[in-house]
DNA sequence: GCCAACGTTGGC
DNA sequence: GCCAACGTTGGC
C-alpha cells in the first residue's frame, strides 16, 4: 500500500466538508506531476489531507476508493481524478512547521516542491508524521 | 500583501 | 527548440 498527500485550500474545500459528504472526486488538478501521482494511486492507498495557505497543516487521513479516471471538467482530456473518502481526523493537526522541524523529513516532496498539490509520502515519513503529538 | 518557485504560452 | 513574458500556487 502506498501513501500520498493531497492539498486543499480550506476556503475552497475543507476537511469538514469531506466529512459531511463522506466521499468526493478529487477534481480540478491541472498539473502533470500531480496528475501522474493520482494515476499511480491504487484502491486502498492512504493519503494525508493537507490544508494549504491559511492553515498549513495535515488534518486528516483519507482512503483512495476509486482509481484514476478522466476529469469531465477538463476539456483537453489530459487530466483526471480519483475518488476519496475520509478515514480519520487527526486529533492534533500536524503543522508544516512541525514537519519542517523533523530532520528526517527534509527530503519530503511537500517541502521540496511546495506548489505540488498531490505528492508521494514514504512509509518512513508517514509513520513519523503520525507519531507526532 | 509580497514574492519565490514553478508551469505555461507564444513569438521567433 | 529556445526563452521571455506572464500566470498561479502557496509559504511567509
Amino acid at each position: 500500500m502506498a501513501y500520498w498527500l493531497m492539498k486543499s485550500e480550506p476556503s475552497v474545500y475543507p476537511w469538514s466538508r469531506l466529512l459531511e459528504e463522506k466521499r468526493t472526486a478529487w477534481s480540478g488538478v491541472r498539473n502533470y506531476q500531480a496528475n501522474n501521482n493520482m494515476k499511480a494511486m491504487k484502491k486502498g492507498d492512504q493519503a494525508f489531507f493537507y490544508h494549504s495557505n491559511e492553515e498549513r497543516a495535515i488534518v486528516g487521513i483519507m482512503q483512495i476508493v476509486k482509481t484514476w479516471y478522466p476529469d469531465p471538467s477538463d476539456e483537453t482530456g489530459r487530466f483526471g481524478m480519483v475518488d476519496v473518502r475520509p478515514q480519520k481526523s487527526l486529533t492534533q493537526p500536524v503543522t508544516l512547521t512541525a514537519i519542517k522541524n523533523i530532520a528526517a523529513l527534509k527530503e519530503m516532496e511537500l517541502l521540496r516542491q511546495s506548489r505540488l498539490s498531490v505528492s508521494a509520502v514514504t512509509d518512513e515519513a508517514w509513520n513519523l508524521i503520525l507519531s507526532q503529538k
